[in-house]
RNA sequence: GCGCCCGUAGCUCAGUUGGAUAGAGUGCUUGCCUCCGAAGCAAGAGGUCACAGGUUCGAAUCCUGUCGGGCGCACCA
């Protein structure tokens, strides 16, 4: 495709004087009027101009000298219309060529992108509010490592802090009342709730707490440190059956902790590049008039949050010198992350515009947000067992002699969940809605693998049958423009999505290209016809299926051969 | 109160970074399984792009204001 918008600009520029770069190239709003339209309303000045002149002129010298590509002027636009055999041949063989690297490109080669993606906290469930920075992390990690950058991807754990005082002190008291080890998030949660109930009657589990937490931070290797080690591991390893389910991997699982020794260091940089000052006993960088100012350390000389995030911005770029430090956090953390950039700007690092914050949308459920300690939170465990039961049931009504219809249950039922989560602009707000999230139906993830197996279905039925061999007829491919055109933009649709590290731009566009092949494939048969034509159509259903997958792929959504 | 984000069909959302007659899914009403898998396809109805101004050849898109919703606003993370 890129060939054609190629010589497209190149002929344009020659015969307007513009640089290629400025031309843009867009797709008419109505197929029919041709495959690659071009605006003439820029020139309307320069050459003072009517456009609709302007198009015509152009139009019929254009149309001279490209090969292949006819131009029509219709009103202020040229309209482009490439040869449908050529467009055929060009597009399916540069899929089939590239096969599972179709899409691919080295933009990023030599630049390196840390991505911080997931982090949930230990002692708290992994509830579907943390499902959206896993799965929407992980895509654009997926999305930027197809580009050839160089990526890390973070699940910055948090394992520190005065509710881990709590925590010990309420394992210590009631440890024996729960399953700690067999069953360890949702003990612990139930001790968490516990001791702020009891706490209201009992000041000295606030006062053991504290302890508890000065004995941490002091590094004291005794009972704290090694119960706080222990639950956080515990914790880590039920996280991790959750994270196979998904296909997510890290390349580093940092708990808060590992920046500990960091923290003096941090603030001693912050404090020489003359930023810092003492407001109410605490230390702080002073952020102007938008926003409050940052808190470096309490007036009990104890660290926070920012501190800590400060230690591994830097951290994270002594290590990697990246071209982009992605933070996949929540759309509530927004003057967290203005806040942490305001420091690095203050301190004139000419890397500051370099860290993105990454926000999404929350998650809210149908009678107001969550809280775990409301006990008003759906468990992430849940949503997935639920959408592969119903997944199961689906087969074994629609498939009953499918081979291993638990395994792909399992496929189907957490790709639905993980699609319908990267469904939407990624700063939008989510209702929980069960209905919707164990939907098979329409604008779904279950509707692109089946679209999906359907292609490998018939790519079976060819190779048993022995067709397909012989010299494509790429006139065959009347009637399958859409297709064709949609297969054309992956490339640019997935460096978009990188560069704005929006996952929704691939969900999107794969549902767009899954429409035009189940319409295309119910018009056009493809088995059982002369032997071009057959041969040119089954390419087409191989360069479909092979892009398809690759894109549910980067998703983080397997894609079946039978469902 | 202040700041940031969102507002497009009954509902959930796209809308090619300012371009042509605003599109999907879902729900509703229909039609299609002797024909490569009906988790599918096709058709119909459904719109003052929240509202009011402005910017220009052109605005759902940019600016200002109003309304509605969400989130946040120094010693939690």
């Amino acid at each position: 495709m890129q060939q054609f918008t190629d010589s497209i600009r190149a002929a344009l520029a020659r015969h307007t004087g513009l640089a290629a770069e400025e031309l843009k190239i867009e797709s008419p709003r109505d197929a029919s009027m041709g495959d690659l339209a071009f605006p003439c309303f820029v020139l309307a000045k320069a050459l003072k101009q009517a456009p609709p002149k302007i198009a015509a002129e152009l139009a019929a010298k254009l149309s001279a000298e490209l090969e292949g590509i006819e131009a029509v002027a219709t009103g202020p636009y040229v309209n482009f219309r490439i040869e449908r055999a050529l467009l055929g041949s060009t597009i399916v063989g540069d899929v089939l060529r590239q096969g599972a690297d179709y899409g691919a490109s080295a933009l990023g080669a030599g630049k390196t992108v840390v991505i911080d993606l997931s982090s949930p906290n230990i002692g708290k469930p992994m509830s579907v509010g943390h499902l959206r920075s896993t799965v929407i992390g992980a895509a654009i990690q997926r999305i930027l490592d197809a580009q050839g950058y160089r990526t890390v991807g973070i699940n910055h754990i948090g394992d520190w802090g005065i509710q881990f005082g709590k925590l010990v002190a309420a394992v210590d008291r009631w440890g024996d009342t729960v399953d700690v080890e067999g069953d360890t998030v949702r003990a612990l949660l139930e001790l968490y709730v516990r001791f702020h109930d009891e706490a209201e009657q009992d000041p000295t589990l606030e006062e053991q707490a504290a302890r508890n937490f000065q004995e941490l931070e002091r590094g004291e290797e005794g009972h704290v440190r090694e119960s706080w080690r222990r639950l956080t591991e515990l914790t880590l390893a039920e996280f991790q059956k959750i994270y196979d389910r998904l296909h997510v991997g890290f390349d580093q699982i940092r708990g808060e902790a590992y920046y500990e020794p960091y923290l003096g260091p941090t603030i001693e940089r912050i404090e020489a590049a003359g930023v810092t000052e003492m407001s109410e006993g605490a230390e702080i960088v002073d952020l102007g008039e938008d926003m409050p100012p940052c808190l470096l350390r309490k007036s009990d000389g104890t660290t926070l949050y920012a501190t800590r995030d400060l230690a591994a911005v830097f951290h994270r770029w002594e290590q990697f010198e990246f071209e982009r430090c992605l933070y996949v956090v929540g759309s509530d953390q927004k003057l967290h992350f203005r806040q942490l950039k305001a420091v690095l700007a203050r301190m004139g690092l000419a890397w500051e515009p370099r860290v993105e914050h990454v926000a999404f949308g929350m998650m809210r459920l149908p009678e107001g947000k969550m809280s775990s300690r409301k006990g008003r939170v759906v468990f992430l465990e849940d949503v997935l067992d639920t959408a592969r039961d119903e997944a199961l049931k689906i087969i074994r009504e629609k498939n009953p002699e499918l081979a291993n219809a638990e395994a792909i249950a399992e496929q189907v039922g957490v790709g639905a969940v993980v699609f319908n989560d990267l469904k939407r602009e990624r700063i939008k707000d989510i209702e929980f809605v069960w209905s919707e999230v164990v939907s098979f139906e329409g604008d779904t993830g279950p509707y692109a693998q089946y679209t999906h197996a359907r292609l490998a279905s018939i790519g079976r039925k060819a190779r048993e049958a022995g067709e397909g061999a012989g010299a494509p007829d790429w006139t065959a491919l009347e009637g399958a423009d859409g297709v064709l055109l949609a297969l054309g933009r992956f490339p640019d649709v997935l460096r978009s999505a990188g560069e704005h590290a929006e996952p929704s731009e691939v969900t999107s566009w794969v549902l767009g290209l899954c429409r035009e092949v189940n319409g295309w494939y119910t018009n056009h048969r493809v088995l059982g016809q002369e032997p071009g034509v057959t041969a040119a159509r089954l390419a087409l259903v191989e360069a479909a299926r092979l892009t398809i997958g690759r894109a549910l792929g980067l998703l983080g959504v397997a894609a079946p051969e039978e469902m």
